[in-house]
DNA sequence: CGTATGTTGCACATCGGTGTGCATTGCACA
DNA sequence: TGTGCAATGCACACCGATGTGCAACATACG
């Protein structure tokens, strides 16, 4: 394996970095196609063919990566046993650099491939519903309106804060902590408190 | 005049039955073209054409008419001098029908005519800052995130409702006004008892 | 009835994006 | 030096949507 080692990574970074740019260029402008997104990834239309053998399936590709970490990251921090709130904020820490890399999603749940798409991201909405649920049973969250709507309320607003960020460059994580905090129905006060309380006291089970 | 009224209504109910059936089947299907429109609408792709010489036609006017509709009920609400947050509350109950016929917008900022619609919507993020400002002044909201993208925030949560409600039908506008108080700081008790207050005390600069 | 106007049906040119085939080049490896 | 594989460059066919031209038709109005 070692003989071939170079060649076969060398071809496997051509890929990755068509799957990257794809997902920046498709990111600004989701109707971009291959020609636009081989060119930015300085490479020629006809090589992204020799890797996907169609648009759809590089961005399936994409959206089954984003579905992936995402829902990563809600398990890692559903395995914790903090207060709720305190897990929130982790999550929302943690989903942000992902739902900065993958604001795709947005614009790509309708659209086109609308109707895959949404099927990969079920079980992210699944997932998330069921933390809020947890948060609403112990008495953290405001049961004010369904976990379900909550959910999809909440990491909305993590997705708009970071599509702001493009033309808005000094809105960071604990902007997003705080605006999702507070769709959850934790006072001002306190959800301010949350996300200026940098982890302290780093739980093992949360560390990446 | 009088003389050529049936004819001219005529074409003119023609040309809005193409608008609305446009906004709404763009508000299920942004890439839709024109033959779906026409077929939607009862029509010959040709017709449509007879009254907008292009998609990106079509498609401004319905921008345009979706901007003109959100800034007219920033401006009258903005007339009153109720409480901030009876204004905030009087604002999503008349901007929900409007979210809700218009929720094309949503898909539509991004992708082809991005950058045109953005423009146009430009008045309407700009406005409904300065109502966030207002109510921050007036210590009702809170001030922890700048009002430019508290208004992205507030509206983009009205939408995110409005446009749930087509899987989850059992939304209603309270939900939405709850939701978007929250997110400006007014306490959860308090924002619920202001989306159930229905109008009793009607200020008469608000009547539609 | 004749006229004007909106609508229809169909043909057609055009454009842009997709996906494919194939010969060629460049490079790493044996 | 020769072999293999990825990438290139260009060809091409195909498709779907856009936008246009024009004759035919329906209908309301005088």
């Amino acid at each position: 394996m070692d003989a071939s080692a170079s060649r076969s990574t060398a071809t496997a970074e051509t890929r990755e970095r068509i799957l990257e740019v794809a997902r920046d260029v498709l990111g600004g402008q989701p109707d971009a196609g291959m020609g636009d997104i081989a060119a930015a990834a300085g490479v020629v239309r006809r090589t992204v063919y020799g890797h996907f053998p169609s648009r759809a399936a590089l961005v399936r590709t994409l959206a089954e990566r984003a579905a992936r970490d995402i829902v990563e990251v809600i398990s890692e921090v559903k395995a914790s046993d903090e207060p709720a709130a305190d897990l929130w904020t982790e999550f929302v820490r943690r989903l942000w650099p992902v739902a900065h890399r993958y604001r795709v999603l947005l614009a790509l749940r309708r659209g086109e491939l609308g109707e895959e798409i949404h099927a990969l991201l079920t079980p992210v909405d699944q997932s998330l519903a069921e933390l809020v649920e947890r948060g609403q049973r112990s008495e953290v969250f405001a049961r004010h309106l369904p976990p379900q709507l909550l959910g999809q309320l909440a990491y909305a607003a993590v997705f708009t804060v970071a599509d702001a960020g493009r033309t808005q460059p000094d809105l960071d994580v604990d902007t997003a902590v705080v605006a999702s905090l507070l769709l959850l129905g934790v006072p001002e006060q306190h959800a301010r408190d949350l996300s200026t309380r940098r982890r302290s006291s780093p739980s093992s089970s949360l560390r990446s």
